[in-house]
DNA sequence: GTGGTCTAGACCACC
DNA sequence: GTGGTCTAGACCACC
């Protein structure tokens, strides 16, 4: 990420999203600090502002904490980012569902996609 | 489908995709004739130069032939629509990967989701 | 010739002009009698009207001669024919010339269509 | 060309042929900036639609090259021009050569055509 | 009825 | 400034 966002989404929310992301990815392990607003503004190229909207959503939804003169941390409880582990990867998969459906695919060619995935993602 | 096209992209590439699709799906079988532009185009709700658009830039690839004061007609070449068939569903599967590779899922969750999978489409 | 007249000029004229052009290939020799203009109507498939108007036209210019009762016949003056021969050569010529020009071609390249020209018509 | 066009051909594919004319010629060298759609549209006086048409198809046979908020430029590619100009050159050559085998002419009749045709064009 | 072309004019993205 | 897309509506050719 950086720069690409979604012009028709709020880029805030679009910020929420890619971190918790990385922390589900192991990228933001449980308890780490996160980059500074400022620090994370500047890598993504998004005003500071708006970096400090998505921290502050991301507090709301307790999956960040913020100590005030400490920076922000990565909320401790794991059930949290297993929870949203399990959200992004049931989306993902019902997704692919769908464009298999619409597809029209025969049982067939489905298994042969799903073989393909298996040894992709080995 | 109808008024719900994606703002960022040409409608008329939406509308060239739909038709493909609709042709993988069996909807309309090779041979078969299309509605007509101005049939479809209110169908979909879009202006009927709109529409010949899309119909010539299928035609542009083969996908479909139009002749002069009697309609559109899918190709008989089944070959061309399993290859469109093909493509779609390489899009769909990198998809799927790319995004499992994003969450950095185990190889136990992701067996977990093709499971699921594959009772989904059953 | 034959139902593939220019419909954005007059049709009796076209059928002046292809008379006179089988006179020229040799086709009507000098004197000869030409088809009735109901024959030659049928022929061509046009209205015996139009094919009367384009006798008429073709007499006028004194390029063929009507008898009451006996028919058409090309003009016995070979000189109206070579006329006549010489005109379409000189146009045929220029018109050439013409498009060599408008391509800008180079003298070698003119060399090289006027070689091909030469084979041809041999 | 302006305002004269064939009316029973669709314009712009006479403007595309006009263009492809204009490259052979070497009015428009390899690689040059062409006038914009709305420039040329004023210039030959037709609708900018009609001349983005004409441009579209043109960028579809790789004749030509636009981008976005850029304009359009003639194809770096020489061989393509020489190409089109061999097509053209060939075209010419073959109209004239059945015109005059329409005419019947005798071989001194041809040669004294190609001599005018050779002082001509020198 | 069918599609093909053209004009007119708006609005947008990219530069 | 540039081209790209879309709508609206006319007119034509072919069937």
């Amino acid at each position: 990420m950086s720069t690409e966002f979604d012009p028709t989404r709020p880029i805030y929310l679009q910020i929420v999203e890619e971190v918790k992301k990385r922390a589900v990815r192991g990228q933001y392990p449980p308890g780490c600090q996160l980059p500074s607003v400022r620090e994370m503004a500047k890598a993504m190229e998004v005003n500071p502002n708006t970096m400090s909207r998505a921290y502050m959503e991301l507090e709301r939804e307790g999956f960040i904490s913020t100590r005030r003169g400490q920076g922000s941390f990565v909320t401790e409880e794991v059930r949290q980012v297993n929870e949203e582990r399990q959200r992004l990867a049931t989306a993902v998969r019902d997704r692919f569902v769908a464009e298999v459906r619409e597809l029209g695919l025969e049982p067939g060619q489905v298994e042969r996609l799903l073989r393909d995935i298996r040894e992709a993602v080995r």
